[in-house]
DNA sequence: TATTAATCGAGACGGTACGTCAAGTCTTCTA
DNA sequence: TAGAAGACTTGACGTACCGTCTCGATTAATA
């Protein structure tokens, strides 16, 4: 069954898959979109330009494709039966994505590129939304154990919870610690509480 | 006193000055940084290309310089008497600088800018900054008049009242309404009261 | 004797012989050398790249091979008894050649490319010399039959014989007609009998 | 009165010009047309590719400006007062126009590229043909003196008076001497007075 | 009938040159 | 001096072919 139908010619080079990517994401961070030539990317990868032009048409994909792996890493929906921790869980992961080694500026690169190219800036937003609705389901289901008011804005307090993070990164650039998490659903959770109080 | 010491010479054109930007943050709005190419900003303005060098030597400069007042405007510290309202205006002016006409695509353009140059980060954390600053001053006031705890961390929840709305323009692209201000507020402010409770 | 000694291995396919080789006379025939593209002899071919990269190592013998065919035709040595006639046959024979459907860009191309490739050039010089030969063959004849001078410049004269031809083909772009042959063979032939009158 | 009207902006650099013609003319001489890369051209001439392009939009422009002053030199009707002396003197012009330095490869590469680019194959042709008619008007005038017979077919007798030094430079590539152009004459020029004889 | 040896198609690979575009500098004339 | 106009160098863009290379699939003659 899995037939593995080979396709005629020759086969892609995965080592060189790799090194496109690798170059890319290092010129992408150490300079911005505008430091991702393809002339540079081909000489670090050590390939030739037609090689990554076969891989991705334009610069756009090539941005888009490198910064895929990077981002869409380290999600999954937590269930350890309750909010606050579920919350923090998520929290971190986000926390790692975003700060891994060079995420740091891949992301507003990828936000820079999405206002001139709408399919790209199409293709970013679904990623970075399936870690909201990631949450949103994480809180839902809290209000269901009685955790949380069944009628909290959830959308609102996702937005709460995840802003934080992105203003320091993208905005302020003040540090992203590893207590910040905990932090952030101490501050806001328990408010939901005094409501019903 | 007011002697006006004219500088021999041609002197500059106020309207090159003013189509100049105009121009700029035009095409920064529609394509992005890398439309706002110098050739099309100088046939725009109806200027030589050498009147636009001789006032941005380059295209960081120009950049920077168009965004300058897009960016900093509407800022002040309220002063209502109470920390909810203070908030509500703050919240209130940093969402008509966010929306303005071309903000939208100006603020993530730049932050990307300041991924590659140093010194236009540092120019542009500037100008957000003191819009952070204005916020902690206004907790703090509400701190010393009782209505917050004196023990928060204004930091941290600064940045929980901006956070969702640079995380809207930015990531998820949801709409910023008039009302989201005011929610802001409430799902934030109570919450301090309890600890006092 | 016709041992028709097969090879091992399958054997070559016929019908991309000839459809490289009318693929490069058309080509050429458009668009002269610079439009003999491999990718492109290959494409109209039906055939790939490899395949005539395996019949002809560079694009000197691709080209060269395919107008081997056409240029070489159309040549013998006439024997009527009388110069003029034979003259005549062989500037007939020689205008076939040039005039085929093809032939006309064949030259012109043939010639400068031989301008790069002294190999080239010298395959090329072998096929036309072959034409020059048989015209000094006759002449030769001719002066023993005592129809020309014997000490008449046999050379030349096939040089003046041929050089309309090429000139109008070459140069000049000027119709070659039916009657030419006869034109010419009138107007060079006759001028060696006044020296003996 | 030579008001010499300047247009504005910097005036073009006439040590480019010349570079880029002369490095155009060695490459065709060299290695023919294939050889003539604009890449190369700016190298040798020391120029950016962009000014190579600025006054040649096109290789075939470029080709064909360069050759202008090569092929359009040394030419005039001559007025002596005999055929002979007029003939034998044009026919000396053209051995010297066609065996300069660098024309013996121009020649070929100029009328394969005609093959592909009528335009270019026109101003080909309209160089040539002044030679020609030169020609024509020198025969012309010595039947008007009773040279020649009026009725002469003066078209075809300047074509066999023409034809051998193309077909050896191009054709046969056999030794053009100083001594061709009389031969030529000599050949050519008697044998129409025996019509009137 | 299986093996063997060549051909054929497809297509990836490292390259070279193309023609275009924009950046930033320089030169000239005019206001 | 500023400004307009435009030539200039530099360098990346994306495309098109080059000639070489791996592959799997044919296709015959041979073992």
């Amino acid at each position: 069954m899995s037939k593995e139908k080979r396709k005629p010619g020759r086969p892609r080079s995965v080592e060189a898959d790799n090194a496109i990517v690798e170059a890319t994401l290092d010129l992408l961070d150490q300079g911005g979109v505008e430091a991702v030539k393809i002339e540079e990317v081909a000489r670090r990868a050590g390939v030739a330009r037609t090689t990554v032009y076969r891989r991705f048409p334009s610069r756009s994909d090539l941005v888009l494709g490198a910064c895929e792996d990077v981002v869409s890493r380290y999600l999954s929906v937590p269930d350890t039966g309750a909010v606050r921790s579920d919350v923090v869980e998520l929290l971190t992961t986000l926390i790692h994505a975003l700060t891994r080694t060079r995420a740091r500026h891949v992301l507003p690169n990828l936000l820079a590129l999405g206002t001139a190219d709408p399919k790209l800036e199409a293709a970013t937003r679904v990623v970075w939304e399936r870690r909201r609705d990631a949450m949103v389901e994480v809180l839902r289901r809290g209000a269901r154990r009685g955790e949380l008011p069944a009628d909290a804005d959830f959308g609102l307090l996702a937005d709460l919870l995840h802003g934080p993070l992105y203003y320091r990164l993208l905005v302020s650039g003040a540090p992203i610690g590893r207590g910040l998490a905990e932090e952030i659903a101490d501050a806001m959770l328990p408010v939901r509480r005094p409501a019903g109080a």
